[in-house]
DNA sequence: TCTGGGGTCCTAGGACCC
DNA sequence: TCTGGGGTCCTAGGACCC
């Protein structure tokens, strides 16, 4: 019976995704809530007003995410206003993996509330159909909160899928239906194509996805490169990504950032604020355990024309008030003078921090009985790895090795 | 009523090395 | 005396997503 879905070859991916996520969670906490136009915004006083996620009730009225609430408050006079509870929202989070892991350990989080699942080998415990329907009943049964779950061979697929019945809706899209089911939709709805793109595509004659999947793609590649070949293939139902339930460790960079009350040229107030900032992100890299090497600074003018600085550090930073001081330097060395309308502070090139210190131990070469006999093992070891793997020769650039070349190191030292 | 805050990936040009 | 082409790193900006 369960041959039908598992066919030899194929996948079978899940794309589970939470309706309204936070103003679900709000009315799963304040039931009184439930059935009325929610909306969660930010707040208006601080040139934070909008909305960020609404209820059904309230996208009834045409209230939309980012929308400014002034304009969503006239379209829906009895809305009512949150501010974001993000603990909140990241419990239920939690709490909502946990139900996915039950079923598999393929489960990649791709944000707060959305998430890919490879239960292709889940078979033994039911059709995917009813897995799905478990899934959404346990999340809806335990934590009064609505999902939606897309079935399909491939992520992008499932995802295509999750949005097509909401809330509360399980589809399957099959590549055999894709002539019905995905080729009809307006080329904007396809994952992966925003304004820009959309744009350039209807000016080329696409305007649906179906005429994506068709278009010449030499004239897609000169249109979009690479991204044009890719967006074609997935328009046709390829895509093998895998479902990698690592890649949530596998962050890159992290950073925070502010919009000020008031536009400011005040020097003192934006000192404070980086300060602020560079704390905040030194706090979240210490929780996480990563140090980094890179240091970007975010500067949007008041006519919101946003410019990045950053620069590449040769050692690596983790201490509040060292991001302070490149943040702070690199606002001096580019500011042009212009009120300032958001700050921000992204600590990049992360390594962790077990991983860093391990290395510079490794690479103190004090410890090691001579210079010449390190010299010699790094010779040998450029010669195997067809280039130098430090930066220099005098000052051993202890920060990019691999660990394969860690344990080749000291079994060639050793010798 | 004007557009938040958290990210990722891609591109393109210049510097530098071989 | 003039010169190609490939590769990597760094920086900045843009597009996209939730």
């Amino acid at each position: 019976m369960a041959s039908k879905w598992y066919p030899k070859k194929g996948r079978v991916i899940f794309h589970v995704d939470m309706n309204s996520f936070y103003a679900s969670v709000e009315a799963a906490f304040d039931p009184s809530l439930k059935g009325k136009p929610l909306a969660i915004a930010g707040n208006p006083e601080e040139r934070r007003g909008i909305i960020v996620t609404s209820s059904y009730e309230a996208r009834k009225y045409g209230v939309k995410t980012t929308m400014p609430l002034g304009e969503a408050r006239r379209l829906c006079p009895d809305l009512i206003v949150m501010r974001p509870n993000f603990e909140r929202y990241r419990t239920a989070s939690k709490e909502m993996f946990k139900i996915l892991a039950d079923v598999t350990s393929l489960v990649q989080p791709v944000s707060i509330d959305e998430g890919y699942m490879d239960i292709t080998d889940c078979a033994d415990q039911g059709t995917p159909p009813e897995l799905a329907e478990r899934i959404q009943h346990r999340i809806s049964e335990e934590l009064d909160l609505p999902c939606s779950i897309g079935i399909a061979p491939n992520k992008f697929l499932a995802k295509m899928a999750s949005d097509m019945k909401k809330p509360m809706g399980i589809t399957i899209l099959r590549k055999r239906d894709l002539d019905r089911t995905l080729w009809p939709l307006p080329i904007e709805e396809m994952h992966g194509v925003g304004t820009k793109t959309a744009e350039k595509l209807r000016k080329i004659g696409i305007e649906t996805i179906g005429g994506l999947a068709s278009h010449s793609v030499t004239e897609l590649k000169g249109l979009l490169g690479i991204n044009g070949e890719r967006l074609q293939n997935r328009a046709n139902g390829m895509d093998d990504r895998p479902v990698d339930p690592e890649a949530v460790h596998e962050f890159k960079s992290i950073g925070t950032s502010t919009t000020l009350p008031h536009d400011t040229t005040d020097e003192d107030e934006i000192q404070t604020v980086l300060r602020r900032l560079s704390n905040k992100v030194a706090a979240r890299m210490s929780g996480k355990k990563v140090l980094a090497r890179n240091v970007q600074l975010t500067i949007r003018y008041h006519d919101r024309k946003t410019v990045t600085r950053s620069r590449q550090l040769h050692e690596f930073v983790s201490k509040p008030d060292e991001l302070f001081q490149h943040s702070i330097q690199l606002f001096d060395q580019h500011w042009n003078q212009d009120p300032v309308r958001l700050l921000g502070v992204t600590a990049g090139d992360l390594a962790e921090k077990s991983e860093v210190t391990q290395q510079l131990d490794l690479f103190n070469y004090q410890q090691y009985a001579s210079k010449e006999k390190l010299y010699k093992t790094i010779d040998t070891l450029t010669e195997k790895y067809g280039k130098n793997p430090f930066h220099t020769l005098e000052i051993p650039d202890q920060t990019k090795v691999s660990t394969s070349f860690q344990k080749d190191f000291l079994d060639d030292y050793k010798k």
